[in-house]
Parts: C-alpha cells; sequence; structure tokens
RNA sequence: GGCCCCGUCGUCUAGUGGCCUAGGACUCUGGCUUCUCAAGCCAGCUACGCGGGUUCGAAUCCCGUCGGGGCUACCA
C-alpha cells in the first residue's frame, strides 16, 4: 500500500506556493556558475508555477560592492530571468537587499542569545587560530572548542576590562542532523564535525549562515535550489530554523546543483576560462543560447534534445533530472549552439541584435541606409556565424570607406593567373547592364570558367578577395550585388597591377 | 588530516536489473555538396574508473578501493 502515503505527501507539497530564491553575494560579475543556478530556481519557479525571489546577500560589505549589485540586476535582465520579487520590482517579504534587514537579524540574535540557543564568545581570532593549529596537530577535528559556553564571572569581568567584543556563536547539541536532498538524497552530517558556529561579528553585523536562514524564514522561502559547495552549510542553516521555531515540515526543500567547472576540472575562474556573463554578451552570445547551453550543464530533457526555447525550458525542468555530478564548461558547445540559436532567429530580430555590433566596430553608424542594407545582407551571413560578433569581419566589405585587401591575401591576386582573371572579368562586367547575382554569376562563368577553362575556385577565389578583400566572405555574387555595379568594378579595376 | 559530495565516449549527456554488441549532441577525422567560409547530409573514432559480491541476468543494487571536488573563517 505504496499510494497512501504518496497521497499524503502530495497534498502537503501541492497546498504549498512554491517559491524558489536566488541569492547571491555580488562580490564581482556574476559569473557562469552562479547564472546556472539562477537559471535553475527560474525555471523551477517558472515550472511550479511558483514564484521567483531574488535577494541579494550583501552581508559581507567588504567585498559586495553598489556596482556589483548593480550589475547583477542587470545581467539576470538581459537573459530574461524576470523576477516576482526583490529589487527594482520590490515584494511582500521585502526589503531584498539583507543590507537594509539588519534590525530584522538583530532582532533575532536577540531572541537566540536570550533563549540559549546562542552566547557570546569573547575569543581573539588569534586565540582561535592557535587552537585550530593545535587540533589539527593532535589530529583532531578542528573546529570551535565551545571555550565560551560557560565563562566565569571573572572571565567575564576580565574580558570586558580588556575591551573585548563577543562574537554571537550558535551552540550546535550533541547529536547529528539529516535531511533529505532533492538531488542528493538523505544527507546526514554529525554535530561532532559541525562546531559552534558564528551568526554575529563582532561588530554586530550579521553573518551569511544568519542572515540566510532567518530570511528564507521570513521570506516563506519553500525550495532552496544553490550550488553544491553551501551542501556542508545546510545543517548550520537548520539549527537556525530550529532557534526560530520553525516546524521541520516548515523547513524549505534542499537541493544541491553539482558545480560548473573549468576545462582543467578545476573551479571555473578566470584562469582556466572566461566565467563573467559581460564578456559572452559582449563576444556576441545570446541570452538564450547561454540559457539553453547552461540548463544541459547538470540537467537534460532527455529524449535526445538538447535545443529548448526558454518557454520549453520552464515546461520540461524538473529537479528530479537534474544531476548530482559536477560538469564541464565548453565553450565549443556554447558557440554551436549559438549558432544553432541565431539560426533560428528571423531577419529583423537578427539585425536589431547585430547592429549594436557593427557600430561598437564603426563598421556602420546606424543611418537607415545602413541598416537597410545590413538587413538585405543578413539573409547571406546568417548560416555563417556563429556569434553576433561575426557580422563584423563578414559585412565589413560593404561598409570600407578606404578599402583595401589584406595584406595577406595581396600576393595571391598579383599572381599572373589572378590578374588575368581580374581583368578578363573586369572586361564583361563593364559590359553588363543587369546587376543581380544571377546576371553577374551567369556572366563570370561565361567568361572565366568556360572562357578560360578554370575551375570555379580559382576563377572566382581571386574576384573574390578584390571585392571583399579576403578568401573568406559571404558567397560572391550576392556580395557583388550588394556592394552595386560602381563600387563592385571599381574594386575589380583597383585590383589590377 | 577530518567530514561530506561525486565517478557512462575528450566534453555535455540518455540510461532507474534484460529493449545496451550502451543512444544523442559538441569536438575531431574522412566523404558528399560546393564560388570561399559556413550550413546541411553521410560515415568513422572514442565511454560504463578498478576489484569483489547479489542475481538466471548489472552501466543500473551492495561492499571495498582508487580518483576528483567541496567544506573545515568574525567569506558566501
Amino acid at each position: 500500500m505504496v499510494w497512501v502515503p504518496f497521497l499524503i505527501r502530495y497534498r502537503l507539497v501541492s497546498n504549498k506556493k512554491v517559491r524558489v530564491r536566488f541569492a547571491p553575494s555580488p562580490t564581482g560579475d556574476l559569473h557562469v556558475g552562479n547564472i546556472r543556478t539562477a537559471l535553475f530556481d527560474w525555471a523551477y519557479a517558472r515550472h511550479t508555477g511558483g514564484e521567483f525571489i531574488f535577494r541579494i546577500e550583501d552581508t559581507d560589505r567588504e567585498r559586495v560592492t553598489d556596482e556589483y549589485i548593480q550589475a547583477a540586476i542587470d545581467t539576470l535582465k538581459w537573459l530574461g530571468l524576470d523576477w516576482d520579487e526583490g529589487p527594482e520590482v520590490g515584494g511582500n517579504f521585502g526589503p531584498y537587499l539583507q543590507s537594509q534587514r539588519l534590525d530584522i537579524y538583530a532582532e533575532w540574535a536577540a531572541k537566540f542569545l536570550a533563549q540559549g540557543d546562542a552566547y557570546h564568545c569573547y575569543c581573539s581570532s588569534e586565540e582561535l587560530e592557535a587552537r585550530r593549529e593545535a587540533q589539527k596537530k593532535a589530529n583532531v577535528a578542528p573546529g570551535y572548542d565551545g571555550k565560551c559556553r560557560e565563562i566565569s564571572a571573572d572571565d567575564l569581568a576580565k574580558y570586558k576590562s580588556e575591551g573585548r567584543k563577543p562574537v554571537l556563536r550558535m551552540r550546535m547539541p550533541d547529536g547529528s542532523t539529516t535531511f533529505t536532498d532533492s538531488i542528493r538524497g538523505e544527507v546526514t552530517f554529525d554535530h561532532n564535525f559541525v562546531p559552534d558556529f558564528v551568526l554575529v561579528r563582532g561588530d554586530g553585523s550579521p553573518l551569511y549562515t544568519l542572515a540566510v536562514a532567518v530570511d528564507d524564514v521570513m521570506m516563506k522561502i519553500t525550495h532552496v535550489l544553490r550550488g553544491e559547495d553551501l551542501l556542508s552549510s545546510t545543517p548550520r542553516q537548520i539549527r537556525v530554523y530550529q532557534a526560530m521555531g520553525v516546524a521541520p515540515e516548515d523547513y524549505p526543500t534542499f537541493a544541491h546543483l553539482p558545480f560548473v567547472m573549468g576545462q582543467d576540472n578545476a573551479k571555473l575562474s578566470k584562469r582556466n576560462g572566461e566565467v563573467s556573463i559581460a564578456w559572452y554578451r559582449d563576444r556576441g552570445f545570446l541570452p538564450e543560447a547561454i540559457c539553453n547551453y547552461l540548463a544541459l550543464l547538470g540537467w537534460s530533457p532527455g529524449e535526445d534534445r538538447e535545443n529548448v526555447t526558454m518557454k520549453e525550458l520552464t515546461e520540461l525542468f524538473t529537479v528530479e533530472r537534474v544531476h548530482s555530478s559536477p560538469a564541464r564548461f565548453d565553450m565549443k558547445k556554447l558557440e554551436a549552439i549559438n549558432g544553432d540559436k541565431i539560426r533560428l532567429l528571423d531577419i529583423e530580430d537578427l539585425l536589431k541584435r547585430a547592429t549594436p555590433f557593427l557600430i561598437k566596430d564603426e563598421v556602420i553608424t546606424g543611418t537607415p541606409e545602413e541598416l537597410a542594407i545590413v538587413k538585405s545582407a543578413l539573409p547571406i551571413i546568417q548560416e555563417r556565424i556563429a556569434t553576433l560578433a561575426e557580422v563584423t569581419p563578414m559585412l565589413k566589405f560593404l561598409f570600407a570607406k578606404n578599402f583595401v585587401i589584406d595584406v595577406q591575401e595581396l600576393p595571391k591576386v598579383k599572381e599572373a593567373q589572378a590578374q588575368d582573371v581580374l581583368k578578363k572579368a573586369n572586361e564583361v562586367l563593364q559590359d553588363l547592364t543587369d546587376w543581380s547575382h544571377q546576371s553577374i554569376e551567369a556572366a563570370l562563368r561565361a567568361a572565366l570558367i568556360e572562357g578560360m577553362g578554370l575551375k570555379p575556385r580559382i576563377a572566382f577565389g581571386s574576384v573574390r578577395v578584390a571585392i571583399t578583400g579576403s578568401h573568406i566572405s559571404p558567397p560572391l555574387f550576392e556580395s557583388m550585388e550588394l556592394l552595386g555595379r560602381e563600387r563592385s568594378l571599381a574594386r575589380v579595376a583597383a585590383a589590377i597591377v
């Protein structure tokens, strides 16, 4: 009779509206790993029809800056990960910046102290450091030894006279903590290896361990999907829930996502691959391509599917299909997916996205005339580019004011055979009145292939370099049509020495 | 060192005891097509870390082992 408990469980779960949060600590630009987490949080919220909460964990004022916070907001927006509560949109459980919630943490901290769940610890950093060293030497599990759990009146007076500022420590009771991680199953931590941890610094500011647990409870978070690095901090978080008086059935469900790693099996960092999302944006990667690729790191839709839209992602995403093993980031695959996504774009959309790159690269200034040309050229390069940044090398020949042939290509154009081809081409093109790519092709084929008996790649290669300046280009005849009769003729003539 | 997590082609993955002489995708190699580069199509290379069990049968379950990673802060 397995179905009875299943039904009860199902009701319990389905009664509660899902609330998932993405809570980065912006100590730098959001990176690939952060975004993968954000994406899964978002996808899960959308899949379940729940709410996606965006919270900024800026309790470490030394490392989190306003610029990084703004960059995080912008990055999420750019990716299309919209949030229901958080910075800029507000919500009923705000504020959503931890630095603005200090009084809330202070209140709970005072309560924990009064309840005896937490205690003041006067040990100095140096003393702690020394004791840790000793523990290591003695081969004992390192961690706070509980010295200040009981402080004699004399010691207390002494500490105070020394002007020591105490930290607030959570008392970990004997025993163990077991919780069910949706991805890893049942996980148990013996409290012998979870020492009493600090909730509030000597200066009164809260630590992550306090703030994260308080906020998740106060914001009624039902599901915590976050990086695997936080797995071992979960028992501490649960300890705070207990001190807050939260019933076990109201604890959020945890799901610890596997890491995204760099090529060399180390955590992704600047050293082994670019990690900042801004870097990818500036190189012409599409947000939907980044999301699609990142979704495939640690998750798969199954059925040999890979290319999914954002909408399909929200429909298909389930935590059950997330794995527990880490994934390596592969730029080649990202590029392939980016190319696929570019090919799926309609021309108007592609134009809109590619234009900023052409302007930034000073190929165009953005006039309507220029945009019209770009638009008519995009269809012939759409399947030739993998990133938006590649429109520049593909199309710059159309706009060059002082057109010059690539120095590397020059010797080839100067060869006798190439010169013969160009002279012949110049001759027949002069007489050509219908400047359509079909007509250009017909004329050149007749003159160069049939007339001169040359192989197409040889003959057209020379013309290509004369016209586009490079041996890699969009299709030649279309390129000539786009360039126009006058300029095409001028370039062919100019290549004749 | 201790605790915890993880282990299928080079990479991402499918796979939840028989459908697996292990499927798909990226990469790579070869071919077709072809005005270059792409795209597209076809073909090929390459994987269940290792050793024991359990079972008629294991990539799938158990144990051990090895390897990788995380945590071990008044960081998150």
